[in-house]
DNA sequence: CCAATTTTGATTTTGATTTTCAATTTCAAT
DNA sequence: ATTGAAATTGAAAATCAAAATCAAAATTGG
């Protein structure tokens, strides 16, 4: 409850209204596995809502992004996947070219070292994305 | 002379065709300022060879992806751009979000903190991206 | 409940990238 | 140099995710 809140806080808080689809979307996106692309969340709210439109899935991800509450990736095949952001757990990514595979990782002296270089160059950091793409475990075989 | 070259080389060794369009490409690309996109060094490219075709330049900017001497970013725009590989030298990007200034930078530490984390995850690292977006120095005035 | 405003979803449009294909070019073997 | 098989080119068409349209429906303050 408390992350779908924080969407219809956003709401208000623009004058913009809270819908049933954007409570749904919110709901199923939040509560979700990671990198969900439009299409994929589109197909999942459809069990539940097949009257949901796939505009609006697209349109409330924006609204997610802009209250800050999903970040937005693309790691290269063209889609844009979204991902929450859980209560500001931010973590980076080791993407296998190989398989796709995607692991997450957490690193607090990288995360440091990006703020001292932000400050070196006067630069006011909102968001960062740090990905490693080659081989995982499974796919090292070459 | 030398990174054309390269190309070169690269079409020999997998028996592919050396010809003017790929060596006009890869010269002008490899030769030019940073972040291009496709449609960029077509018109670049243009003013040299108005028969060139835009076709060719996404064939030729993928061959060069390949053979190393290119990499491919999304700055989340919507528009693929590409970079000469320089000679190893790798930076990383600061990107401003209101006026969509790209400033490079560079920093050793955070290379080797990568290292470990990859190590740690048992995951070969081929090529890495690390991205931070916020307001450049004019930028700050919210 | 009402009216003003926003949102929805079906559909169309956009725009970057890819594919298609006939004509041309490359290149290894003559 | 010439040939011919195979690859490449450019123009046009196809793709496909994402954005825009717009009439009908939903939301919200009064």
């Amino acid at each position: 409850m408390g992350k779908a809140g924080t969407l219809r806080d956003y709401l208000r808080h623009r004058g913009l209204k809270v819908t049933h689809q954007r409570e749904e979307i919110a709901q199923t996106f939040l509560d979700s596995t990671r990198h969900l692309s439009a299409e994929e969340l589109y197909r999942l709210i459809q069990k539940g809502h097949p009257e949901m439109g796939l505009s609006t899935i697209y349109r409330t991800l924006k609204l997610l992004v802009e209250a800050g509450l999903a970040s937005q990736r693309e790691f290269g095949d063209g889609i844009t996947r979204y991902e929450p952001v859980a209560g500001g757990r931010h973590h980076d990514h080791l993407i296998c070219v190989n398989c796709g595979a995607i692991i997450e990782f957490q690193n607090q002296k990288i995360e440091e070292l990006q703020k001292e270089v932000a400050e070196n160059n006067n630069f006011t950091v909102l968001q960062h994305k740090l990905e490693l793409y080659g081989y995982c475990e499974k796919c090292r075989r070459h």
